[in-house]
DNA sequence: ATATCGTGTAAGAAAAACCTTACATATGAA
DNA sequence: TTCATATGTAAGGTTTTTCTTACACGATAT
């Protein structure tokens, strides 16, 4: 078996994240123009035919999830300029790496074992 | 480079399907739970400590996203159960994979490239 | 001063997701 | 028949997400 269990798997609260982040049209679509190179906000909005504050609104969420990350310089000119980036990130999700992170996932109290008697199929 | 540009990639229809289905942490645990052997409906709700009919809702869309599969069977005392299994995916995601998706991403309206005068920075 | 460019964010409507309760069906056993 | 098991699903409320409109600030250029 090439199965190599020292293999590191993102936690459960990790992966809820990515997850939620990608669930969206318009943050793949904004992940995917950032893939090969950073943009500033206003333009990538004018690019992506959305509108700057949703643009903003989606870029929060995929930067909380660790998938995008911005920083905010000030152009030759003085005004300032946030630029955005894709992380280069590499997520692997089969069904074992999910079961091996519901232990990190915190969410919806977890299971407490106290009244399984014979729960067993 | 040890790139091989004949990877296939998931469609941006696919993507977003699996990465909605993983979105929730109710369909990481059932996922999760399923990993390693399927279950039937009833008794899968009575492990995880959640009511049937959201344990089948939940299911429904682990099986549109085809990260589930389930089959009805007839059980050796004639009642009719339902077993879910997990579908053996390995999901790759980077930046560079959601930027080739995109082209198989239906929803909102493809930029149609028309007004784009000199958008460049 | 005013216009133009960049930034951020708050308020509220609209839409989608989530969840419970309730009902309906079918089978086997007491 | 009645109880227990399994299945599926519709109705309705709650909660979350999504999106627009509107406002605010700062700097440069006219």
């Amino acid at each position: 078996m090439p199965e190599d269990s020292t293999a590191e798997g993102p936690t459960g609260a990790a992966l809820l994240a990515a997850c939620s982040a990608l669930a969206n049209p318009h943050r793949l679509r904004i992940l995917g123009a950032l893939a090969d190179g950073r943009q500033y906000v206003s333009l990538l909005a004018r690019q992506l035919g959305m509108s700057r504050p949703l643009l903003h609104m989606h870029l929060q969420k995929l930067q909380a999830a660790g998938l995008v990350r911005g920083e905010l310089e000030l152009s030759e000119d003085g005004r300032a300029v946030k630029y955005f980036e894709a992380v280069p990130f590499a997520l692997e999700i089969t069904p074992q790496v999910v079961k091996a992170s519901l232990p990190t996932l915190p969410e919806t109290a977890e299971r407490t074992d106290h009244d399984e008697k014979e729960t067993e199929q």
